[in-house]
DNA sequence: AATGAATGAGTGTTCATTCAT
DNA sequence: TATGAATGAACACTCATTCAT
């Protein structure tokens, strides 16, 4: 599903931009968000001009590097289905899966929440698509009883990304997080599960 | 309240400060938090320099400058515990009033947010005194039996601000921040509230 | 005349040079000549490397392109050779043409003049053959009588040049142009021309 | 006259703007216009936040140095008022001054083309002054009877920038720049003069 | 022969913070 | 105490030219 943007790479630049999302993940995951793209060029060993040539912004890498690791949220995806006992609870664990996603790197909630009113950025795109899965798990729930009528996948996504984007403050306190996570479950649950 | 740094500031560096702080609060609601500190200096009318004496950096001119409105939320404080039915609406009031306070300049619920893991932050101050507040309003409710045993005053002002930063995006759909309220809400109330 | 470049390209790569010279063309008309090289192969529909193969510099890709609109002027050599009165006037007119050929992109001026004195310049050649035809008819004017003897075609030459190169400024104000053609005209006449 | 522009500095940074301009006509002697702003801070041994306090872009910078120059064409006026046989050769011989002023650096006719038809510039400022006086020279010439009545001073003052910007063709044939003022003399003289 | 990926020094500009005046 | 000049690393982005494919 990822980078099937235009034509296929010739193969030393697909080899190149791998390389160069290998390391701007490694320099993310240290430097947060903020980090500078000349910085991510020098360490990835290639000038700044090759860095933009692939992610002409910042978010365009940001999206890449989302992609790259959609993968992994992907088959959290099948695990969830396959093993979830009811949809209510495959709803509450997508959401803490997107929790984790968007606290990969520090920082990330913020573009994301931005993506979310500006549709034109590249961030949009991946936002939208998680959106709409939220939207099926919801529906689920919501035809089996278990998740109220009144709320939409969109307000659940952004109320994830929001926890995330708390993540940062909880690091001294890790119960807060799931402490909020709990508080939102039981604001979608339409009966108060214990 | 505010400026106890100690002694007593001269009669006209108060007045330069308090004029600051005005402009800083006008030029503030304008370019939202990221607004340059040279700009508001210029704005007020003085140096850098000056500004810089007064406040050593950006974020205690934003302590300051929310210390400055801590009169209107006093005020709205005595209004809640005046008119409130009871501790659990109080507290819910309380919460969507933290929600509008974090709101009022564009970005400030990131260095708020920054504030609650960094205890040096002249925010910090700040933030724990609203945290206590929020304590305050959650204990009652407990006591009355309108909220959870589990649910500390922390999480909840913490999901406060993540209401308050979802704001921005939030902008398309204003009712996402009053669903989201509204999760909380159904959150830490013990009983169901339909 | 035009790509004499020893050996005869094939004729897929003729085609293909022409066609980067049309489309250089039309982009040059808009852009002026500090349009991109990358801009140019890009709207050609080729890879900067055959931009480069067929023309190793700016300099050489501006060359050609003069060197395809040489048909006219050399038309306008004839039309100035049987239709003007005398030998004065044919040097005027073709100083003007000069003026306009120059002003052909917005410019040119400079890389002409940067020509004339660094003669590795693939313009160099191009600035040489007109510099001979003013010589040409210079000569006849002062055979003629019409033009002073201590002036040579070089400096006319460069003359225009520098009028053109003024065009630029002289946009909000469009006589200067004419009104310094007129200057260089009576400098070079020697019979005061009223 | 120059510099006069708003409040004196302090004395430092009077110190400081002084040493730019001294370092920056010197780097630019030896690199011609094109030099970079960052390099000319380097040489300078000042940041380029210093260097873009004093002149915010480049072409203030140019005009600043032109300003600091303007003494020497001063001091030329009072010699060519003073020892002039006539108007006429007065005007001529300001055009010269003219011609060498603009060629200080290599490439500043450019700029000061530019300027003529962008008012904004600080250059315009600038060469506006110099209209002027060629305006007034001109007038005297006029009223003489040496200068024809049907040319500006605007002209003569682009014909002499136009001039300076040939220099660099003709720095292999330094006659040129002599031919081309006498040329341009020839033209605005009424009076043919051998 | 053609392609287009890679290069990398360079661009003007910003701004929080320090410090001489 | 106030001023504002100075700092200088950092920023995102460009593009003529080279070279691997």
């Amino acid at each position: 599903m990822a980078g099937t943007t235009g034509r296929a790479l010739r193969a030393d630049a697909q080899r190149n931009r791998d390389h160069i999302l290998d390391v701007a993940e490694a320099y993310l995951l240290e430097h947060g968000i903020t980090g500078t793209l000349d910085g991510i060029a020098k360490s990835a060993g290639v000038g700044p001009g090759t860095l933009y040539r692939h992610f002409p912004n910042r978010e365009s890498l940001l999206a890449a590097l989302l992609d790259a690791r959609q993968g992994a949220l992907d088959r959290r995806l099948d695990t969830i289905r396959a093993q979830s006992a009811n949809a209510g609870s495959a709803l509450q664990e997508w959401l803490v899966a997107v929790v984790e996603w968007a606290g990969a790197f520090e920082g990330l909630p913020e573009p994301l929440r931005a993506a979310m009113s500006v549709q034109t950025s590249p961030l949009a795109l991946t936002c939208q698509g998680y959106v709409k899965i939220t939207d099926m798990f919801l529906a689920e729930a919501q035809r089996e009883g278990s998740a109220r009528e009144d709320v939409r996948g969109r307000d659940l996504f952004l109320a994830a990304l929001a926890t995330s984007w708390m993540g940062g403050a909880a690091l001294a306190e890790p119960d807060s997080t799931k402490t909020i996570i709990e508080l939102i479950r039981k604001g979608w649950a339409s009966t108060p599960q214990r």
